[in-house]
DNA sequence: GCGACAG
DNA sequence: ATCTTGTCGC
């Protein structure tokens, strides 16, 4: 468990943190189809809040991604930097998401975040956000539609429908299983949106969301049950 | 202007 | 995200 730092010179307010997405938006890459599906490592990052306590706590837990089997895991614990603000997510998970993934031992090669990449308002979300400040590739997997307005997807598990932003297919929602609610995919950096509908896809044999959420999910609230006790 | 709004 | 009991289902 390490200690989350904030980095120098990050935002202290919206109007900062609007003109960092601003600055940043223009080195995200689309044009890599980034890792085969099942191949190599999966890392799922995800952040559990205690605001009253001003204590954050980050996972990143790394799959096999071809067994979904855990490799390694590692937390970080230590006060929020920022307020939660619908469209400047990153500024609030990012510190304590970087900390995680600088304490693995390992590259986490592909990351797979809670939220979304491009599909944002304006086009730099978490997942995009994430992948800029590391250079790793990076997918975002939403719980929710944001402000998005999409078609149900088909029943089966498998079908999706396009989220769309000025005509154009920022994300998809897609539907891991049969007849559950879809999640919301979008790229974030290094990776093309059908690929990422594909990790999804094998990260999900069983559950709605990624497995790679899922144990990041349990981690981080372990570790900050931990920080507070 | 008001409400909605990833986690 | 988080506050929270029981409950239906595989």
């Amino acid at each position: 468990m390490t200690i989350i730092e904030t980095p120098a010179g990050w935002p202290a307010n919206e109007a900062e943190a609007l003109a960092v997405q601003d600055e940043l938006r223009g080195r995200v890459v689309l044009d890599e189809p980034g890792p085969a599906p099942g191949t190599g490592l999966v890392t799922g990052v995800d952040v559990a809040y205690d605001d009253a306590r001003d204590l954050v706590a980050a996972a990143a837990v790394v799959l096999d991604a071809r067994t979904l089997t855990v490799v390694e895991e590692a937390t970080a614990v230590g006060r929020v930097s920022f307020p939660y603000v619908p469209g400047l997510l990153a500024f609030r998970e990012i510190p304590a998401v970087l900390a995680a993934l600088g304490a693995l031992g390992e590259a986490p090669g592909l990351v797979v975040c809670d939220g979304y990449g491009q599909a944002h308002p304006r086009r730099f979300g978490l997942a995009s956000h994430l992948g800029v400040l590391t250079g790793l590739p990076v997918i975002g997997v939403a719980k929710n539609p944001f402000t998005f307005t999409f078609e149900e997807p088909a029943e089966e598990r498998g079908a999706s429908s396009p989220l769309l932003a000025d005509g154009e297919e920022v994300g998809r929602a897609l539907r891991t299983r049969t007849a559950v609610k879809p999640v919301f995919v979008s790229t974030g950096h290094r990776v093309t949106l059908d690929n990422a509908c594909a990790h999804t896809l094998h990260l999900t044999p069983r559950y709605r969301v990624p497995e790679t959420t899922r144990h990041a999910d349990a981690l981080c609230r372990r570790a900050l049950k931990e920080a507070m006790a």
